[in-house]
DNA sequence: TAGTGGTCTAGACCACCCT
DNA sequence: GGGTGGTCTAGACCACTAC
């Protein structure tokens, strides 16, 4: 009988746990994780507690549920590096796929919004926006270009002291203390332009993921207009989906 | 007090009227839901079966919840078409970008599985497998050209009556008796070689979208792979996901 | 302060799998 | 039959928002 301390919600404490356990291989691939029950009493928590849990990291495709035998390991999720909604965090996925990632600060600047930035973000062409531009490489070689832009008027704080190595949505609650609630992306297939062709030393005629994002909060206020260039040439995004 | 019938899963039927209710707008794009307490007495369940539909709608995006506030219809859900997970099934991605869609049946017919499909299948190279190739259409315009092989050993009975309009998870449960819980995808930009340009009726040097795809079942056996072409100048790949 | 969603519990009953 | 996940209930308490 294991007592999880209170403070934090109790489902995300044991989220973290099991993702842990599983991550380090003390339940294999494959092989059956204990009974809702018996985690429960391992945990001092209620049944309800361990199946929302585990509902949701069904839903992720890293377990599989099957009544009447148990809950097993996904065998196959060595090979993933994402799930969708995940994509947002470059150097999870870089690191994901096996590859050491680091993050160069190509630019960060104050300037007018373009068009389709002001029509993105709903606010007036022209205005000023936190401009973006970050290099992701994968051991050394540069596999992302992200252009990411931030209305100013959001801006509560000094960002002067920003690194670049922040996830864009840890950026927003430190600086902007804005909540992402959801994103909406398009995923294109490109062919690069200049700039992008030179970053990404990739041939011009290289085909790359296009993925356009607009991140809103919970009063569906767009919070950033985020443009992003992927060479799938040097990294697979592959992902996992639970179906039904 | 409208109490729902009991033989389907309670949580399913809640799931499809209040998704009902959104689609015809009943609830207003940004509009507010009742309460939980009050749609667990309009539907005569309890608060937490209520509970759990409203959080895998919030979990697509559908609605929003706040605290103390209440929960609301997503304003931007009208332009999106798919979350990904629903990426599978064409005809619905057309029909929510509001164009008509219509399938043409390429070819069926039983082969040797190519390499790459024996060895994602997890079988011998060269055993047969039943090759789907279907053209779905958006408005009379080719958009997606779609590749599937399915081991012939997994049918059960006669496929021969199969029309080509069946999405793929419902043909396995037909004829296979097998059921889809998770997908692999692989999501890459490429330049179409000469007969997928042809099917689509699209310029050589047009980058497509990639989908490679395999199916699961419960048991981690391999069902189907899939590998799609999609023409991204026609119709857009938009989804929404929520994030936390 | 009243009402809303967020968290959590304890326990019931069912459907399914295994042996 | 015994254990596992699947469904559902009734009710408690907390955190937040609006008024």
């Amino acid at each position: 009988m294991m007592v999880v301390k209170r403070p934090k919600p109790i489902v995300d404490q044991v989220n973290s746990i099991l993702r842990e356990r599983i991550r380090r291989q003390e339940y294999p691939p494959g092989g059956r994780l204990p009974s809702e029950s018996e985690l429960a009493s391992q945990f001092g928590v209620s049944r309800a507690t361990v199946r929302s849990v585990l509902a949701a990291l069904a839903a992720e495709g890293l377990i599989v549920r099957k009544q009447g035998s148990g809950t097993f390991v996904n065998e196959r999720i060595r090979d993933v590096n994402t799930r969708l909604g995940g994509v947002l965090d470059f150097t999870h996925l870089i690191e994901n796929s096996g590859r050491q990632a680091s993050i160069r600060m190509v630019s960060a600047q104050t300037r007018a919004a373009t068009e389709c930035e002001a029509s993105s973000l709903a606010i007036t062409a022209g205005e000023p926006v936190l401009s973006l531009v970050r290099l992701f490489f994968a051991d050394e070689f540069p596999a992302i270009l992200s252009y990411n832009a931030i209305p100013v008027a959001l801006l509560t704080g000094e960002a002067s002291e920003y690194d670049g190595g922040m996830p864009i949505h840890q950026f927003l609650k430190q600086y902007c203390n804005q909540e992402i609630v959801y994103v909406i992306s398009d995923i294109r297939a490109t062919l690069a332009n200049q700039e992008v062709v030179e970053m990404l030393e990739c041939d011009p005629s290289c085909p790359l993921l296009e993925l356009v994002e607009i991140f809103y909060n919970r009063n569906n206020r767009a919070l950033v207009f985020g443009l992003n260039y992927y060479n799938d040439k040097l990294l697979n995004l592959r992902l996992v989906q639970a179906w039904g």
